[in-house]
DNA sequence: TTCTCCTACGTCAACGTTGACGCAACCGGC
DNA sequence: GCCGGTTGCGTCAACGTTGACGTAGGAGAA
């Protein structure tokens, strides 16, 4: 197999014993430094490639003056969730141009487990962190920004001041969902929506408020459903909205599973042609269901390249006041929410 | 904002200073070692609290003996893929449990990207790599494990000897998908798949031949479509293969986005209850469509942990010969797979 | 010629931490 | 009272690298 498990890997000194050089003319050549001749440098690059070695950047990132891991630290949610996914691979693909890996950890919404991810990424000092925030408060995440550590959050802005945050248009975008469905004729249009301590239901369900208001539309409190955390709460909730005396005859579903949930059960029923149904944020496949779903879509990549460049922007040393972009969802008309509401329901 | 950009980190001097002790005893105190009397563990506790202090895992792990980084690399084909996604977060997990961290990157396929992504982890210094080898020559994969570092390729095998890997079922999985449709009294059984550099692709095709073999049918070469990446290039094999003289009554599609590519043709012609289908991979939604997708669903959880075992195993000094573990796929039936052939494809 | 400047190296210490070892004070046993 | 062992600290050097600085030798100017 192996000659044996872990040999001592090849250090600057190794290498220059063997160039009979001193170690500091072995670091100018490795680094492309001046101060080594031609023929020196020929001679390092040599013994360096016949003994394999490679340099240490943590040695080298303790000793350097500015201190860089050339590591970043991502902190999202779940990694398993394609969201996060995306995101995680447009910010290392910036990353990649800067010679920079990324450490990344799901927090899992649990603010104990996002602290000590914190300390994890601190302890191995990361140049810089992009966080998902979780939920509840976010001291820890204050604690930490408030060090020092340049950082950036995504999804979600934060609670307390001086930090660059990345969103999306949640509320004005519900607010034009909820619009077109009103729009059609709908008067009766119901929200489903995920857990309310994430800001982000908390904007998506104030557009659809605004949506409502928008258009002279009253609210009723009994077509609201929120805390739908997974499909299988939405499609209980979805149950109970069309067993209604009058139920609704389209529904703004608030997020991602929930509209999964939703499908289900209007499928159940044999009404997914009959009630409208517009989703906040895309997903695979939306486009091969019957009907085709028509969703807000996020644009995900530039989420991520935004919030890479500002983290950059940021361990470049840019000092300059705290950024709030907000990256704009599209709306994606595909068939489900363009059903107008039955005409028993626009009588007289 | 700030009261300035980046102050100094507190180091284990600024605390012995404080608690008027010497570095060494902040070390024993940091690091729950003996040696410390009560009365001192509390001074130094209390000054590294009040400054805010914590360890340099760098300096640490380049001092330690065991010069571990606590840190793994994980170098998958894309991170947005949701296979992949879904296999980074079951590594994740279990690198928690042992307080490890993950360094993750996409090589998309390329041998020179991951090649200077495994410089980039080496570089690093990390102590174990989880790896899903590229098409290619894994030259580089072999060097690296030459060179002594623990290694675990995932989902495809290494081509070189002594290192664990973790594969399921490819080929068997993909005969029984065959075996299915033939008992159904298919004749004619398409194949659709992914670039024949990929491994994984090379044995669901070796399956699609022995269960040809196996239930007596003859290969029909203009039945057999490879090296189609993506839905778009699947979508129009597909086509082709529907517009022969004697179309395929059945199709086994050897990858995710084949399947979907596959799946959209049939629809646009109205096929997609006539001619049977079974895919590779489970997707999200597949359960949705009309009719529900019959597929050989991967345990990626399952393939993850395997794979994390096997890694911190080899970190923690395994020397046992190599594993190769095999993860069994499941059939999962939901309509598409149980379509039989036309009457007339059966007569006389 | 002598003075200055530049090039091509080398020497030394330090980054933050820990392993090896030293040493004083105390304990118990005889 | 002396001896051996243990407890509770401290000192020193080293991990692999680089910043600060030193210096020998040659080129060029005066």
């Amino acid at each position: 197999m192996d000659s044996r498990g872990a040999r001592r890997e090849p250090t600057m000194r190794d290498v220059a014993a063997l160039a009979k050089v001193s170690t500091k003319t072995v670091s100018r050549v490795i680094n492309d430094l001046p101060g080594a001749g031609p023929e020196v440098v020929e001679r390092v690059r040599a013994a360096a490639r016949s003994l394999g070695y490679r340099p240490n950047l943590t040695a080298s990132s303790l000793r350097r003056s500015d201190r860089r891991s050339a590591t970043i630290g991502v902190l999202f949610e779940d990694l398993s969730n394609p969201f996060d996914a995306a995101l995680l691979r447009a910010v290392e693909d910036r990353a990649r141009q800067n010679g920079v890996l990324v450490l990344a950890g799901s927090s899992e919404d649990d603010p104990d487990l996002q602290r000590e991810l914190l300390t994890s990424l601190a302890t191995r000092r990361v140049d810089g962190m992009v966080v998902m925030a979780v939920g509840g408060h976010q001291d820890a995440l204050q604690q930490e920004r408030e060090r020092g550590t340049p950082m950036v959050l995504v999804d979600r802005p934060p609670t307390f001041d001086g930090t660059d945050s990345v969103t999306t248009t949640n509320r004005d975008s519900s607010r034009e969902a909820v619009v077109q469905l009103a729009a059609l004729g709908h008067r009766r249009i119901a929200f489903l929506g995920d857990r309310q301590t994430l800001w982000t239901s908390r904007e998506r369900y104030t557009g659809y408020l605004e949506g409502l208001a928008h258009t002279g539309l009253t609210l009723h409190h009994e077509l609201v459903h929120t805390d739908l955390h997974g499909p299988d709460a939405a499609e209980t909730a979805t149950a109970t909205l069309l067993d209604l005396d009058q139920p609704p005859t389209a529904m703004f579903t608030a997020q991602n599973l929930v509209t999964v949930g939703a499908m289900r059960a209007l499928r159940d029923r044999g009404l997914h042609h009959r009630v409208a149904l517009i989703g906040f944020d895309d997903f695979p496949l939306a486009d091969m269901l019957e009907p085709g779903v028509t969703v807000l879509r996020q644009d995900v990549p530039a989420l991520g390249r935004k919030a890479a460049e500002l983290i950059f922007n940021r361990i470049g040393g840019d000092q300059s006041p705290p950024t709030h972009a907000v990256v704009p969802a599209t709306l994606v008309q595909r068939g489900s929410g363009e059903i107008p509401p039955p005409v028993t329901d626009t009588g007289p």
